[in-house]
DNA sequence: TAGTAAACAAACATTCATGAATGTATAATA
DNA sequence: TATTATACATTCATGAATGTTTGTTTACTA
């Protein structure tokens, strides 16, 4: 076929990336073949091979696109801490991060796929590269906030703030997991999240001034 | 070649159960054939089809083998809460569930596999169902572990025991989830597990007597 | 208005996994 | 001791996914 404008073709790659995260979230990411995410993007694995060199780079990609708001986020965490009050502060911001896995589409299916859909293994893939630093990046800031806190003294919780980091952290992985699981019953996190959340934050933070 | 005798055949299966589990967390399920367990083993394709339909069928197999353990002991979850010190022997039973993940490397591997490397999808294959049916019934115990801790006034949070083993579970879940990730720096809950647990507990639980 | 490069389609070669079918030697058994 | 079922090994046919290459059209650009 014939060459696009600049905007058909940033078309194309978009409908690609929708077209394979349909797949990756109904049949996972082994059994979807690159053949079916072109077809279901009404194109050929031309298409595809043009805009990607293969599968593990659709899902970077993927990751790139439509995490971008959730890495802003944790990256703002901790200078959204205020002195005034702050573990009030940081748990509104904790809560915010999980109203937005809840409440944006585009981010809950990247998480989605990537915490049920891609293998973590000893000898690591590229990918698997890629999500660890974005990971180490998260937990870094995350560190830093409880580093934070513990300045101000809004800490309740012993522990160095790289195990508090860890906790939170699990707590959250794991509630989001349950929620974003395709099976039947599951945590609704826009009804409990709030709650739940509280059920940790409530041991490691303080009360407010 | 030969027939073997009944124990060596069941050398052979778990053999192959063994090369299995290495492969899997070596290089992931998805990226291991039956050809490499069967080699890993000192066998052929032929040994392995003789013992499973499958790959799938394999992970089902190594759950049913390892995971025993697991189970037995969620199942007693609620008969362990003691009417004298209920928060203490459910903190303690639940301590206890953490500690055999962490000393039990049979366990772990099988986890460690069905967490990272087993994915879930939409549409669900047959390991996929035999998995979620696992899952729900350590949340029935959970649950109903949180119902008599309720009945016995040990719970200090509020909300359903359905909520309140969700909860419990998801913590349990990513903290298990982060301790048997390959990735460089993860938490290590045979330090730090009891502390991890107990910033939780102590929310959803009441003090004893 | 060439000419170049982008954006695909289509065909191809290759690898590789699967499943089935068949072969075979021996343990169990009657 | 003859027979049968077991526990594999070996071979083969099929299919499918991948990566690559080549072809074609057209949007830019100098």
């Amino acid at each position: 076929m014939a060459k696009k404008t600049k905007e058909d073709a940033e078309r194309t790659y978009h409908a690609l990336l929708d077209a394979a995260t349909e797949l990756f979230i109904r049949q996972g990411v082994a059994r979807t073949t690159l053949g079916q995410i072109a077809a279901e993007a009404g194109l050929t694995r031309g298409a595809v091979y043009w805009h990607f060199q293969n599968k593990d780079a659709v899902i970077e990609a993927l990751w790139l696109r439509n995490a971008d708001w959730l890495h802003r986020m944790i990256d703002e965490l901790p200078e959204r801490i205020r002195p005034s009050r702050p573990a009030a502060s940081f748990r509104a911001a904790v809560r915010q991060l999980m109203h937005g896995v809840v409440t944006r589409p585009e981010l809950a299916q990247i998480i989605r796929i990537v915490m049920h859909n891609v293998e973590l293994t000893d000898e690591q893939t590229e990918l698997q590269r890629f999500l660890i630093l974005r990971k180490e990046g998260v937990h870094l800031a995350m560190e830093k906030a409880f580093r934070l806190l513990r300045r101000h003294n809004a800490l309740q919780a012993t522990g160095s703030p790289a195990l508090l980091a860890d906790c939170l952290l699990s707590y959250l992985h794991g509630l989001i997991h349950s929620y974003l699981s395709p099976e039947g019953r599951r945590i609704d996190l826009s009804k409990h999240g709030d709650a739940a959340l509280d059920f940790l934050l409530d041991s490691l933070l303080a009360k407010d001034g």
